[in-house]
DNA sequence: GTCTATATCCCGATAGAC
DNA sequence: GTCTATCGGGATATAGAC
């Protein structure tokens, strides 16, 4: 969800709405996927709401009757995947497993989503450190904390048990690995000929075995 | 070098010039430097030629008597790094040795690029696919595919002798890596407490841990 | 080599008709 | 829910004085 206070719909004036069929969540969610493959792919700043629009099939101002302003899609896009990932992380700890499951069980889901989010992972990763600093996006800080402590605790927790090596320094490690999977949108294509499973198998072999005692 | 035609700097007029002492070369590198900071910083588009102005404690206009364009400043950046980072690449391969050597001096040379050139790698890894697609940045397309052949050749080399695993695969081994070393400067704070050597010791444990047999 | 002053363009956003 | 029309602002770049 976005952050709280923030609307990012204008507000409805009236009680009933007459046609809906589709309702406005839908359309948003639309117009949502275009941003985020326009920010994605051109970078927040250069792309314009004219761009949005146009990709959408209407005029610029139109799309102020879905959003607030351009911000307020970004910060959408943003929170959505932040919650969904936390989320995923969340239900991969929950597990219960040993340590070297439950970070190659980390890894994993990290590139699977980069089927379904990988607009939000590289805005995410291009705009963060640009957003984080105004106040609106200060979850993003949040976020980040979290993840850090949950990536770091499964690798302490394998030099503890002898499965990962003690001389790995787990704050570093975790930013390679955490660099490593995010980096991956940058030039996976959804729908190529390159399988996320290849990539997964490639990428854990090397992680894993990268950490591991041997 | 930038790339062939172009003229970063306006044409000087007259054959002798009154004042140098400090050479318009050296200014252009002062210049170059406070761009390069701040399009990391900030990213290209953000970056307004005022910001760099202000930046160089001059006014906006007196730049393009230094450079004919925004666009000529990261153009040059780039350029430059890629040279130096091309002609460290071959020195590395030029020592002729072994193939786990090879790559730990590849990732080392690589990371310790880190130190100088912090701001341009960053552009590079943030503007680059952007640039990429305009004729006159055509030479990034160019260089990645040097870097690509090197960083494979070695590889392939290591899985020959037997010193690497036979079931990776080059390509995307190479991209894990690329990935990884050119992210590095996203959090790496020059001067900072956390040194590079213990970055690179770190690095090059799991990265050569990650694809050798055991 | 820098400043003054400005041309030209395009941005995000708004008001109100339909 | 989209379009018409437009605002106020800030962007890159230029011309010429100093």
């Amino acid at each position: 969800m976005a952050s709280s206070g923030r609307t990012t719909r204008r507000a409805s004036k009236g009680k009933s709405e007459t046609r809906p069929r589709r309702g406005e969540a839908v359309r948003q969610a639309e117009l949502l996927a275009i941003a985020a493959d326009l920010f994605a792919d051109r970078g927040y700043v250069a792309t314009t709401v004219r761009d949005i629009a146009d990709e959408a099939g209407i005029l610029s101002g139109s799309l102020y009757h879905h959003f607030d302003s351009k911000e307020s899609m970004i910060d959408e896009i943003l929170s959505t995947f932040l919650e969904q990932t936390l989320s995923s992380y969340e239900a991969v700890i929950a597990e219960g497993k040993g340590p070297k499951e439950t970070f190659e069980g980390l890894v994993r889901t990290s590139l699977e989503s980069m089927v379904e989010s990988r607009s939000a992972i590289l805005i995410y990763q291009n705009e963060g450190r640009f957003l984080a600093a105004q106040p609106r996006f200060s979850y993003l800080t949040g976020a980040h904390e979290k993840f850090e402590k949950m990536w770091t605790d499964v690798l302490k927790k394998g030099v503890k048990s002898g499965e990962f090596r003690d001389t790995i320094d787990p704050k570093l490690v975790y930013r390679l690995v955490r660099d490593t999977v995010w980096t991956a949108p940058r030039w996976y294509r959804p729908g190529g000929s390159l399988k996320p499973e290849k990539i997964i198998g490639q990428y854990l072999a090397v992680l894993v075995d990268g950490v591991s005692k041997h």
